[in-house]
DNA sequence: TAGGGTTAGACAGCGCGCTATGCAAGTGCG
DNA sequence: CGCACTTGCATAGCGCGCTGTCTAACCCTA
């Protein structure tokens, strides 16, 4: 009763991601990439040599969650590890000459996804949605 | 460069989704419920007896995952399957007593985490947020 | 009626979220 | 100095999305 699924933001939050996950998806496989490792690329290719915490931190997932898209990362050559100069904890995560080289055309992808998605929408209408988007995300962050 | 994430639609998306997830499934975790679950409930207390297909259909994820999350939801007791009586590779899903119960105290987790992500939104604004993903996700969906 | 295409569902394999643990390295205080 | 606390990372286990493939039942047409 009274709950109709397309009216419902958590809905069409999820049903909205999960089209842009595989549309997103589709473009940069024949990169030999995957969406979670795409996003790290991102925060990389701004700064190279984050640590895991770094990372986490800008991303906002679990520590878990970035070790094991890391592990995956290093076992496709796209990135490698080395132990922090200053902490023996810790360690750098830094770009392969192959990720290097993947920054302009998965950057493309990206931007296709996202226009694809957005057709039809006016400035004005993507400036409300990423803004109402963000109003909601605050929302939610504090826990 | 000239790739601001706060910016993109697609990774607020994501964000977003996500949030809501962790929000959903921390409320409805109490009852044994787990987000994806939630979803099948909530098409089979609108209309019980429906095929696999249908709900595939309706929910608009793959036959795999809907299968795999039906066989989590018959191990835990909220539904059954039948043998559709007109086709023999068909089944028909049904809600159990279980589920059933459900239906109030788990819609109430859904409409709380709606609360919560659209606190601060206005009626205007709400109806804006939701028309504008409803056409993002329709520019998507032609795969 | 027999054979070929279509359809319902299961299953394998994987990405990528999450929680919960465990461990080793750093930090700070008595 | 030594011991407790904290912090960086790894690992295990699971939910749930995806693609790809298989089987069995159905359907249609030659």
């Amino acid at each position: 009763m009274a709950f109709d699924k397309a009216r419902s933001a958590g809905y069409l939050a999820n049903h909205m991601a999960r089209l842009f996950a595989i549309g997103l998806a589709a473009r940069v496989r024949p990169l030999g990439l995957a969406p979670a490792q795409f996003m790290v690329l991102l925060e990389l290719w701004a700064e190279d040599g984050l640590t895991q915490v770094q990372l986490v931190e800008r991303l906002d997932v679990e520590q878990a969650t970035m070790a094991n898209t890391l592990a995956r990362m290093a076992r496709d050559g796209l990135i490698t590890r080395t132990p922090h100069p200053d902490d023996g904890r810790a360690q750098q995560v830094w770009l392969s000459e192959r990720a290097l080289a993947l920054e302009a055309p998965a950057k493309a992808c990206a931007t296709a996804q996202n226009e694809k998605a957005l057709a039809g929408l006016d400035a004005a209408e993507r400036r409300r949605l990423i803004e109402l988007m963000n109003r909601v995300i605050a929302n939610m962050r504090g826990r």
